[in-house]
DNA sequence: AGCACGCCGACT
DNA sequence: GTCGGCGTGCTC
């Protein structure tokens, strides 16, 4: 009987792919393992096997595949559930899944190997091109595409290699690599030559003139006698001073002999493992309704104030799940996953728990991979960022999300545009384990399920040692602007509680909030500024190194000495960015040490974990920064918080702009006065009476939560309505507008007024590509996958009109 | 998405 | 005359 596998592969096509196996191989395969297959007409792609049958295709003859690549699946049945989910939920194909899912290093590319036929041919038949290959491949065995393309000079060499294959001058083939390699570390010991006693001496003797190799020996048994363990040759080489090129001369000689053990790139280099904290009595109560709650639900969302010690909690119920034998995922947002959180768990667990985020290398990812995969010790606990929902759990029991209104959560650019939060529920889900969404502000959407009883509900009031919730004063800078008490950004009540804390020998946190209010450079003259040459923005500017720069697409120019369209020098840099407050800081406070933190000065591995350091070490006295600051960090000697600017955030044109400012500013709220003494808190504004600062400087969430679901409500927004939003972008602005005119007006035949737009956004051109938005509002009683075989039904008939084929489409579920 | 095929402008 | 521009169609 024929066999047949149906394969994913990672390019983003609906449909799977039907290749012929051997009677062996459908016996030897499973869904999960990857095998390389040809596609196309010369390409080997990975695919991945979700179902093996013996129904032949009719319209077409499938190809054999070309390689499996693993003895046991690397993907189990239940992360196949999940990419089914998430390709039919999120609207994506299965291959765009399984490009997030899987690390780069498991997904194989093919690369065409150029090789000399074996028979010598008459050169003169060739043609100038022809024969410069020909002639390279007498010196080299084999060429790469790359390598002829740099022989010849030009791009397409492909005509050349053609012919040269028509004359019979060269083979090609399709090579392809395991891009992961296990990292190895080279060893040595004696060669077993020299084991008895007499050998030794003899051995020893003869080195006598050779003092350097004689140390060599002689340190090799002093490491080895002390450590009891195998000795990298890294280690022998520091302890006895000697160099590689001496080792690697007793190597040659036989008198020692090398050998590799593979070691992990990520080690936990910890020694002790503490017991678990006694929880206070607001901890426990939480902890006992979490239980309960858990028995009824199967997400529970726990609402504890910032420093109110969720983390705690979290260690308990984790301690649970792994006492289950069962193992746990905890969520966090990127820039919320710091060494801090990091070491502090794995105080608690030790080598238990795994890390992985996206500073990690693909190398790096594979381990934790196949670890999570065995169902490895060391990796009973996963910390990660959104992308660990993909690693290959075996049997979860638990995962938490915390910081769980974070947006970071949900992936706005390359398909899947999935939320992890969201993901995660449906995860756990297949796992039958139990998710826990921790926030101080949860996102409306979770307080919403939550007060629908679809999830349980904790809250924890308190913070821990029962320090108060830090004292929130609102500055009218308008009133202060008008009586002239404004130096720079700073009103006087700002630099009065600076001067104040600092003389008490404490530290200050000032937060900017970038978005929308970046330092644009004008004209004096003529008002010009300075434009992005692809996208619809003025260039932001730069004072680290003097550049211009656009915030979409990348690009970087150095700063004009004159307006390029007056030819005035007198530029002027408007608005504020925190460089702009670092500067006035450093001269408001000259005799005090100022750090900024933000996207230029984190950049690097260790960036960011440099700058925390500093602040923890009382090294910095001020720090200014944007987002960054909000997340999961804890300064103990951090009095004052300031606000430059609330007002940038709330007039910020997006529905959730009330909710994102008022989780924003109590965040950054609770990063003051986190131990015994109260911390300051000051939020300069132009508007003091805006609903959302009354809200957040009583710290009412309930408040904000009414009556900003009245509003959704009144607007029709999530969470009362759901929605997808369908973006088209071309680089001729005409098409696109009457590409995105077409498809709502098809969109409007079938759901009338829930369909909003199209409208440009705000930046109507980025990366040269002009946008059109269109939005479909989905009420709660309408039929969300209906709903979606509608869209992708007129989303078909879009494609096969001609003139919009270029136009791409991008479909994005819950896009907030 | 890639990648080949195929048809038109601008250069050795 | 070719090189390479990108529109079009296909991938088991």
């Amino acid at each position: 009987m024929p066999y047949f596998i149906d394969i994913i592969i990672p390019v983003p096509l609906q449909k799977l792919f039907t290749y012929s196996i051997t009677t062996a191989e459908a016996q030897f395969l499973k869904p999960g393992i990857r095998v390389s297959v040809p596609f196309g007409k010369s390409k080997i792609y990975t695919g991945i096997v979700v179902k093996i049958h013996s129904e032949a295709p009719t319209a077409y003859d499938a190809k054999e595949i070309h390689q499996i690549l693993d003895e046991v699946p690397i993907v189990n049945e239940k992360q196949l559930k999940l990419w089914h989910w998430i390709a039919n939920y999120y609207m994506c194909t299965l291959g765009d899944v399984m490009r997030a899912a899987l690390p780069s290093a498991f997904v194989l590319e093919s690369e065409t190997i150029i090789t000399k036929h074996t028979k010598t041919i008459d050169a003169s038949i060739l043609q100038d091109d022809e024969f410069l290959v020909y002639e390279a491949l007498q010196h080299q065995s084999s060429l790469k595409i790359h390598d002829i393309s740099n022989i010849l000079d030009k791009k397409n060499v492909l005509p050349v290699i053609k012919r040269l294959i028509e004359k019979d001058a060269i083979a090609v083939e399709e090579e392809v690599y395991e891009k992961y390699k296990p990292k190895l570390v080279r060893y040595v010991k004696m060669h077993p030559h020299y084991t008895s006693e007499v050998s030794l001496q003899k051995l020893l003797e003869d080195l006598s003139r050779a003092p350097k190799q004689h140390q060599v020996i002689l340190t090799l048994f002093s490491i080895s006698a002390t450590t009891k363990k195998p000795v990298k040759v890294a280690d022998l080489s520091k302890e006895s001073g000697a160099s590689p090129a001496i080792i690697k001369s007793l190597i040659d000689k036989g008198i020692l002999e090398e050998y590799f053990i593979q070691t992990d790139r990520v080690q936990y280099s910890g020694e002790d493992n503490e017991d678990s904290k006694n929880l206070n009595e607001y901890q426990n109560t939480a902890l006992t309704e979490i239980k309960e709650s858990f028995k009824e639900q199967s997400v529970v969302l726990l609402h504890g104030v910032t420093s109110s010690g969720k983390t705690e909690v979290y260690v308990k119920l984790i301690e649970e799940a792994l006492n289950e034998g069962r193992q746990v995922l905890y969520l966090l947002p990127e820039i919320a996953l710091t060494a801090q959180l990091i070491t502090r768990l794995q105080n608690y667990f030790g080598e238990q728990v795994a890390v992985f985020h996206s500073k990690y290398s693909s190398h790096e990812r594979v381990e934790v991979w196949n670890h999570v995969l065995n169902n490895s010790t060391k990796a009973q606990i996963v910390l990660g960022a959104r992308s660990s929902i993909f690693l290959p759990f075996h049997s979860l029991g638990l995962i938490i999300v915390d910081e769980e209104h974070e947006q970071s959560f949900k992936q706005f650019d390359p398909a899947p545009r999935y939320h992890a939060r969201d993901t995660a529920v449906v995860l756990a889900h297949i796992h039958e384990a139990k998710t826990l969404l921790g926030s101080a502000t949860p996102s409306l959407e979770s307080f919403f399920n939550a007060k629908q009883n679809k999830y349980g509900f904790v809250e924890i009031t308190k913070r821990f040692n029962d320090v108060l919730m830090p004292d929130i004063e609102l500055v009218d800078i308008k009133d202060k602007l008008k009586k002239k008490r404004m130096k720079g950004h700073f009103s006087d009540r700002l630099v009065e509680e600076m001067t104040e804390t600092l003389r008490e020998g404490h530290q200050i946190i000032l937060f900017q909030n970038r978005r929308g209010f970046s330092p644009i450079v004008e004209c004096h003259t003529c008002g010009h500024s300075p434009q992005c040459p692809n996208c619809d923005v003025s260039l932001t500017y730069h004072q680290f190194r003097d550049q211009l720069r656009c915030h979409y697409c990348g690009f970087v120019e150095i700063m004009p000495k004159n307006c390029r369209a007056c030819g005035s020098p007198e530029l002027d840099n408007k608005g504020f960015g925190t460089e702009q407050i670092e500067e006035e800081v450093k001269l408001l406070f000259p005799d005090h040490k100022v750090a900024r933190m933000d996207l230029d000065t984190t950049r690097g591995k260790y960036g960011y974990e440099k700058i925390i350091t500093a602040l923890e070490q009382q090294e910095i006295d001020i720090l200014v920064g944007t987002q960054m600051l909000t997340k999961g960090l804890d300064f103990r000697n951090v009095k004052l918080v300031g606000i430059m600017n609330a007002d940038n955030m709330l007039n910020f044109p997006d529905f959730r702009a009330h909710e994102r400012s008022f989780q924003l500013m109590l965040q950054v709220s609770g990063r003051a006065g986190r131990t015994e003494e109260r911390g300051k808190v000051l939020i300069q504004t132009y508007n003091p009476l805006h609903n959302i600062l009354q809200q957040v400087s009583t710290n009412n969430y309930m408040d904000m939560y009414n009556e900003q679901m009245n509003e959704r409500y009144n607007y029709k927004y999530p969470p009362i309505f759901k929605q997808i939003k369908i973006t088209l972008k071309h680089k001729d602005f005409s098409r696109v507008d009457t590409a995105a005119t077409w498809y709502a007006k098809s969109l409007r035949n079938v759901f009338g007024d829930f369909i909003l737009g199209p409208e440009s956004p705000p930046i109507a051109r980025i990366r040269n590509q002009f946008h059109k938005n269109i939005l479909v509002k989905i009420p709660k009683k309408q039929s969300l996958s209906k709903t979606k075989e509608a869209i992708i039904k007129i989303n078909n008939s879009f494609l096969s009109v001609k003139d919009f084929r270029s136009v791409k489409v991008i479909l994005n579920v819950d896009n907030f």
